[in-house]
RNA sequence: GGCGCGGUAGCCAAGUGGUAAGGCCGAGGUCUGCAAAACCUCUAUCGUGAGUUCGAUUCUCACCCGCGCCUCCA
């Protein structure tokens, strides 16, 4: 079995091949920093991660480019409402998402940066005008010639044949020649960022940005590319015409698209009240790891219907997940191994694959992991009853298993507090403590005891429970649960870990 | 209007032409000084109607409902 990728363009699920052997190029159209980074935002950008995720554990090597729009026409305006500059202004909210993506557990890709390429875009320019699929209108600007890239619309099956151009021509768009003409180059405006370049002063258009920086770092004609799907059209399109009228060749072979997702069953907007970063979340006292959890569990090509239930779900899912490896690894089993295990393991992780293989069928890899990990618990808890048919051995390929889906899904390593601690301490600094949530402040917000503290009150506590003296016990266990920490005492013995 | 996606248990959500994964929550039970963890049992006539078929949740058609794109929203 290989992957398998709905592509877009052709409409169908395909079998994946890369053009160069097992090296995979994708490029991945990332945010535009006017804001905060919102859940639906990071679905797409999860989705992309898994994806890249998946092609590396596959074998492939991967270069994996995104890109950030720190010009448009939201930065520009709101830039000026603040009166600073661009650059100014996005420099916040790049290091806003480049902060959020580390908090999701999302791997860095390589970053470029539209107003770094900015020459590179007028060259693209020059040379399409040059070639006559570019114009130049008496203000400075340029726009694309549609009409002479007959495929335009393939990859959003739009057929623009028919359409009468003449009819729908806006009164400021009078100097284009038709009316799907889209812009490549935007004349300066008074008061606008511009840049000085061999077409003339101006700033680009939208979609340029792609296609010179995808070509630039992978090539006229590469892998993958992926985005969020209200990009298919006009932005995607438009990369494609603009492309392949320069370089003749195919530009991306396979586009990959993740669904809008829903909050609360409705569309995310700010007027429903239902929009929300990461940061909102995680000062309503949730955890990065249920969030990750939450935008990963359904598949990229389906609706998702984000809900504080589900994100409640989503924690409890990630907490058997941590609790199964902590039973794992926190107890001494009898030495030798039982086949039937490492058997276990071994198909838990075809299955896993062959999930990712169909699509990045996410759910079905996870299914696959907690039907695992239903069937060794269920061996440890009659090895706990007596039964010896666990033994020290069979803990390897079990974690083996477990590593595969966390180079995955990426959610068992327990790093939460501490980045909540970050995000806590941000809205501190933002003035938005109002906003922080008793949940935040109790995982993020106490005096952490170190790990000798918990040990001396461990030690403690075990010393009440041999004497039976239960009232102490009792209160050192309330404790140290008020500080986080959970006491488990098992029959191999007392073991503890941080909420 | 054009193009496309979906409606599966209280919630989230896979999947298949032969009577339905998984997670969460709830109820009962086992274990247990308490707690935690875990396990077991219970909870779905798969939007509605019709058709194709030996047999459909899975294919076809119609209808109802939700959602997306149709010029800068991931």
């Amino acid at each position: 079995m290989a992957l398998r990728l709905y592509n877009t363009l052709s409409g169908k699920i395909e079998d994946f091949h890369p053009l160069d052997d097992n090296r995979v190029r994708m490029y991945a159209c990332g945010p535009t920093v006017y804001d905060y980074g919102h859940i639906g935002n990071f679905r797409t950008f999860i989705a992309v991660d898994l994806l890249y995720r998946f092609l590396r554990q596959s074998g492939y090597e991967v270069r994996y480019v995104m890109n950030i729009t720190d010009v448009d026409d939201k930065i520009i305006r709101n830039s000026a409402h603040d009166g600073v500059s661009v650059q100014q202004y996005t420099a916040k909210y790049i290091q806003a998402f480049l902060e959020d993506s580390a908090t999701l557990g999302i791997e860095k890709p390589i970053f470029v940066r539209a107003t770094e390429h900015i020459n590179a875009m007028a060259d693209f320019i020059a040379e399409l005008a040059k070639k006559g699929f570019a114009y130049r209108t008496e203000d400075g600007s340029y726009y694309f010639r549609i009409a002479k890239f007959p495929e335009y619309g393939k990859l959003s099956k739009k057929d623009f044949a028919g359409m009468n151009d003449g009819a729908r021509v806006d009164v400021d768009e009078y100097e284009k020649d038709s009316a799907r003409d889209f812009a490549l180059w935007k004349a300066p405006k008074p008061g606008e960022a511009s840049w000085e370049t061999a077409i003339g002063p101006g700033r680009p258009g939208w979609h340029i940005e792609c296609s010179v920086m995808s070509m630039e770092e992978l090539g006229p004609s590469f892998d993958l590319h992926a985005g969020g799907e209200d990009l298919i059209f006009p932005h995607h399109e438009n990369e494609i015409a603009q492309s392949e009228s320069l370089s003749g060749q195919q530009f991306a072979r396979y586009w990959f698209h993740a669904r809008f997702l829903l909050v609360e069953g409705q569309k995310m907007s700010k007027s429903l009240g239902n929009f929300f970063t990461i940061r909102d979340l995680v000062l309503r006292g949730h955890k990065p790891s249920s969030i990750r959890w939450l935008l990963s569990q359904v598949p990229y090509r389906n609706q998702l219907n984000f809900t504080f239930d589900g994100l409640k779900s989503a924690a409890s899912s990630v907490e058997k997940l941590r609790n199964f490896r902590f039973r794992l690894t926190s107890t001494q089993f009898p030495a030798g191994s039982t086949p039937q295990i490492a058997q276990l393991a071994q198909e838990t992780i075809d299955k896993m694959k062959s999930a990712l293989d169909d699509d990045l069928n996410t759910a079905e890899a996870q299914a696959a992991m907690f039907d695992m990990l239903r069937k060794v618990n269920t061996v440890l808890d009659a090895a706990q009853a007596g039964q010896n048919n666990f033994r020290q051995e069979d803990v390897k390929p079990l974690l083996g298993a477990l590593t595969k889906f966390d180079e995955i899904f990426g959610v068992l390593n327990d790093d939460d507090q501490p980045k909540m601690k970050a995000i806590l301490e941000w809205a501190r600094a933002e003035g938005r403590e109002k906003e922080i949530s008793p949940e935040l402040l109790g995982i993020a917000g106490s005096a952490q005891l170190t790990d000798e503290q918990v040990n001396q009150k461990l030690a403690e506590m075990e010393a009440a429970r041999k004497t039976r003296n239960f009232k102490t016990s009792d209160a050192l266990r309330a404790e140290l649960t008020g500080a986080g920490i959970i006491v488990e005492n098992t029959k191999e013995g007392v073991r503890w870990r941080r909420k």
